[in-house]
RNA sequence: GCUGGCGUAGCUCAGUCCGGUAGAGCAGCUGAUUUGUAAUCAGCCGGUCGGGGGUUCGAAUCCCUUCGCCAGCUCCA
C-alpha cells in the first residue's frame, strides 16, 4: 500500500496510508484530540476531517481553541439553519449562508416575512436536528448533476451560484446533512462532522435582504444568529450585547440630556445645553489641536448657486442627496453637503505661491445631505452635521510629508480619547479619472507615510473614490458596527475642475493638489461613539457639568453658593442642588447624572472653609481646602486627564 | 429608498390577540421633613393612545393611509 508523510505541528511526522483523513490521524494521536477536532488545516488549507489526504503534507487539527476554529463552528450552523428553514416551510429557497465576526446569517426566499414565533419554532428543530446528531458529508457531484438537482428543488439560486462560481469544472462541491433528502447545499465547506457538534446557537433576528445585495433583485428574508462552542460561552455574549444596549448613545444621550429629536426635523440634532457645551469643548479643543499645525478656520456659506455645484460636480452625480432650494427670482440652489467647492473658491479668490503651500483650510459650519430615510440612525447618521473638516492644497512632492502629519494628527487625537481603531487604505477603483501613473504615485505615497508614521492598515483594493486613493479610520460602537470616522483622500480632480494654481518656483502655473480629511470624521458621529465610549461618564475635560456641590441642609446654601462662585471664577462647569432633600439622594442624582465631582458642604466644610470631595468612581475622598480641589481639578482639565472617566469596557 | 417590527403621560412600560368610561412606577407640582456620601413621607396634577380617514351603537384595540423611530439591506462622515 502507498504511504505518505504527515508532518504535524510540533515537527513530528509519521506515515501513514494514503487517503488517510485528518480525523484519523488525530484519532491516533489521542481520543481528546480527535473528539475536540472541528477541521482540520493542511497546507493551512482549511478542510473537513473527512478530507483524504493524497501527498505529503502539513496538518493541523483545527479544534475549538483554533482561531479558524468559530468561523468553521458557525458557518456549520448557518446550514443547519438551512436545512431548519427548508424543513419547516416546504419551498423556501436558499441564498447565501455566511459566518460572519459576530456569528452568522443565512439569506431565504419565502412566501412571508419570517415573524418571531418562526424563529422559535426554526430554533427548536435546528435544536431537535443537531441532538440527532447528524452528519454533515462533503461529496463530489457532477456539474450538470448539480445543477439538476437543484433545480428539480426549485433551487434556482444555486443552480446560479453553480454556473457562476464553478465555471469549467467537471464537479463542484455539496454538503450534505444526513443525506440528499434531509438537506443538500451547494458549498465549499469546510465544515464539522455532525451536528451533534453545535452545542450551543441562538436565532437573534430577522431582516429583509436582497440576492446579492441589489435592490434590483429578488428580496429574500434574513435570519441573523450566532453561535458559541459553549453555552456559557453563548450566554456571556448575549449578555454582552444587553450590556452594550445600556451604554446605547441614544438612550445615554437622553439620559443625560445632550440631545433630542423631533419628527418635524428628522435626521437633524436638537443639542440640549449640555450636548452643546461638549460639542462645543470638543470643537475648541480641535482648534486647539489644528491651529500650531498650521490650520486656518474659514466659515462659508451654506446655500450655492447650482452653478457652484456644476464646476464641481455634485449636480451631476450627488444631487439626489442634496437639500435643494428655490431663490426668490426663480433660481436654483444647494444646501452645501461638503466644505470642498466653497474652499476651492477661497483658494482661487487671489494669487497663491509656492511658498504659501500647504495651505490648510479648517471649517465646522453645518452640512446637509438629504439621505435615504432608511439609514438614518441616532447620531451616527444624520441629514445635518458638521465634520471637522479641513482641505490641505499641497504640490505633489510635499503629499507624503502632508499625509504622514495627518497620521500623526489622527494617532494623537484618537490617543487623547484612548479610542481602538482601525485604518484601511483604498486604492484605485475600476472607474477613475486621471492618469494611472498619477495614482501609482499617489497609492505609493500612501503606503509610505503609513509605515513611517508606524500606522497598520489593511488594503480595501479598488475602494478608493474616483478621484483619487483614500485612507480611512473606522470605530466600533457599543454595538459592534464600525463607523468610518477620520478620512485622507487624496483629489487631483477638484483642483483642476475650479483651474486652481499657484506660482511656482520656475515662475509657471501649476495646478496642486487638494487633501480632503478629517479626523473626528462628524461632530455627530464622533461624539456617539464617545458617548458610548465612555459610557456617558466622559473624563472631566469634556464633562457638560464637572462639578456639583451639594449642602446638607438649607443652612449651608450660602456657603455651598461662595463655594460655586469660585468654581466657576476658575473656569469649571459648575452648579449647586439646593433642593430639601437629603445628601444620599442629590448623590444618587448626581452619579445616575455621571457627574465627575461632588462637593458636599456641611457644617463642618462651612466652619473650616473646605469642601468633602467625593469623586464618581472613587467615592469619597474626605475633605480638602477649596484651593486644594480647584488646583487639583483644573490640573485634570489641563491635562484633559481620563483619570476618573473608564471607559466602557472597564465599566 | 426597500423589507419587517414598533409608536399609550416628560421617561420606562401594562392594556391591543378577544372593541365597551385609559392604568402603574419614576419625573413634575404642593405640603410636611432640615437631612452627612446611591432613592424621606403624604397628597395632587398629568394622555383627543403619533397624525388623518374608514368600519361600528361604540375604536388605544379592527381596516386603509401618512409621519416618525428601530433592525437589516443598499448608500455614506
Amino acid at each position: 500500500m502507498n504511504e505518505i508523510t504527515v508532518t504535524l505541528p510540533d515537527g513530528s511526522s509519521r506515515r501513514v496510508p494514503t487517503g488517510t483523513t485528518p480525523g484519523t490521524v488525530a484519532a491516533g494521536i489521542s481520543p481528546r484530540l480527535a473528539k475536540a477536532a472541528i477541521a482540520a488545516a493542511v497546507d493551512d488549507h482549511l478542510v473537513d476531517l473527512s478530507w483524504p489526504l493524497e501527498r505529503d503534507a502539513r496538518v493541523r487539527v483545527v479544534t475549538s481553541d483554533s482561531p479558524e476554529a468559530l468561523h468553521v463552528y458557525r458557518h456549520s450552523t448557518a446550514h443547519l439553519l438551512a436545512a431548519a428553514v427548508t424543513s419547516l416551510f416546504p419551498g423556501a429557497q436558499c441564498g447565501i449562508g455566511p459566518a460572519t465576526e459576530e456569528g452568522f446569517f443565512y439569506d431565504f426566499v419565502v412566501d412571508r416575512p419570517f415573524v418571531p414565533e418562526d424563529l422559535d419554532a426554526i430554533e427548536r428543530k435546528m435544536k431537535e436536528l443537531a441532538a440527532q446528531d447528524l452528519p454533515y458529508e462533503r461529496q463530489l457531484w457532477n456539474r450538470d448533476e448539480a445543477k439538476q438537482f437543484f433545480a428539480g428543488r426549485g433551487e434556482a439560486l444555486k443552480v446560479q451560484l453553480i454556473d457562476e462560481k464553478t465555471e469549467g469544472q467537471a464537479e463542484v462541491s455539496c454538503y450534505t446533512i444526513k443525506d440528499r433528502e434531509t438537506f443538500v447545499d451547494f458549498c465549499l465547506g469546510p465544515h464539522v462532522p455532525s451536528s451533534g457538534r453545535l452545542k450551543a446557537f441562538k436565532l437573534l433576528s430577522t431582516s429583509n435582504a436582497y440576492w446579492k445585495g441589489d435592490a434590483k433583485n429578488q428580496p429574500m428574508q434574513r435570519i441573523y444568529g450566532t453561535a458559541f462552542f459553549s453555552d456559557k460561552e453563548l450566554q456571556a455574549h448575549l449578555s454582552r450585547i444587553e450590556e452594550a444596549r445600556k451604554r446605547d448613545h441614544r438612550k445615554v444621550g437622553k439620559d443625560l440630556g445632550l440631545f433630542t429629536f423631533h419628527h418635524w426635523a428628522p435626521g437633524a440634532t436638537f443639542w440640549l445645553d449640555k450636548g452643546t457645551t461638549l460639542y462645543n469643548a470638543l470643537a475648541n479643543y480641535m482648534r486647539e489641536v489644528l491651529f500650531p499645525a498650521g490650520y486656518v478656520e474659514l466659515k462659508t456659506p451654506l446655500v450655492f448657486n447650482k452653478g457652484l455645484w456644476e464646476t464641481s460636480g455634485h449636480w451631476q452625480h450627488y444631487r439626489e442627496n442634496m437639500f435643494l432650494i428655490e431663490g426668490r427670482d426663480g433660481e436654483e440652489m444647494g444646501m452645501k453637503a461638503m466644505n470642498c467647492p466653497g474652499h476651492m473658491l477661497v483658494f482661487a479668490s487671489q494669487m497663491r505661491s509656492y511658498k504659501d503651500l500647504p495651505l490648510r483650510f479648517h471649517e465646522q459650519t453645518p452640512l446637509h445631505r438629504n439621505e435615504a430615510s432608511g439609514v438614518l440612525t441616532g447620531l451616527t447618521r444624520v441629514r445635518q452635521f458638521s465634520q471637522d473638516d479641513a482641505h490641505c492644497f499641497v504640490t505633489e512632492d510635499q503629499i507624503g510629508s502632508e499625509v504622514e502629519a495627518l497620521l500623526r494628527l489622527v494617532q494623537r487625537v484618537y490617543g487623547d480619547f484612548n479610542l481602538e481603531y482601525e485604518a484601511k487604505l483604498s486604492t484605485r477603483p475600476a472607474e477613475f479619472l486621471g492618469e494611472v501613473a498619477t495614482w501609482d504615485r499617489a497609492e505609493a505615497a500612501l503606503k509610505q507615510a503609513l509605515q513611517t508614521a508606524g500606522q497598520t492598515y489593511t488594503v480595501n483594493d479598488g475602494d478608493g473614490a474616483f478621484y483619487g486613493p483614500k485612507i480611512d479610520f473606522d470605530i466600533t460602537d457599543a454595538i459592534g458596527r464600525k463607523w468610518q470616522c477620520a478620512t485622507i483622500q487624496l483629489d487631483y480632480q477638484i483642483p483642476q475642475r475650479f483651474d486652481l494654481k499657484y506660482v511656482g518656483a520656475d515662475n509657471a502655473e501649476h495646478t496642486p493638489v487638494v487633501i480632503h480629511r478629517a479626523i473626528f470624521g462628524s461632530f455627530e458621529r464622533f461624539i456617539a461613539l464617545l458617548i458610548e465610549h465612555y459610557a456617558g461618564a466622559f473624563p472631566l475635560w469634556l464633562a457638560p457639568v464637572q462639578v456639583t456641590v451639594l449642602p446638607i441642609a438649607d443652612r449651608h446654601a450660602d456657603y455651598a453658593r461662595t463655594v460655586l462662585a469660585r468654581l466657576e471664577a476658575a473656569g469649571l462647569r459648575a452648579e449647586v442642588d439646593e433642593r430639601q432633600e437629603k445628601i444620599g439622594f442629590k448623590i444618587r442624582e448626581a452619579q445616575l447624572q455621571k457627574i465627575p465631582y461632588m462637593l458636599v458642604a456641611g457644617d463642618r466644610e462651612a466652619a473650616e472653609g473646605t469642601v468633602s470631595v467625593r469623586n464618581r468612581v472613587l467615592g469619597d475622598l474626605g475633605s480638602q481646602g477649596v484651593s486644594e480641589f480647584l488646583e487639583q481639578a483644573l490640573r485634570e482639565v489641563r491635562d484633559r486627564s481620563a483619570a476618573s472617566a473608564p471607559v466602557a469596557s472597564e465599566v
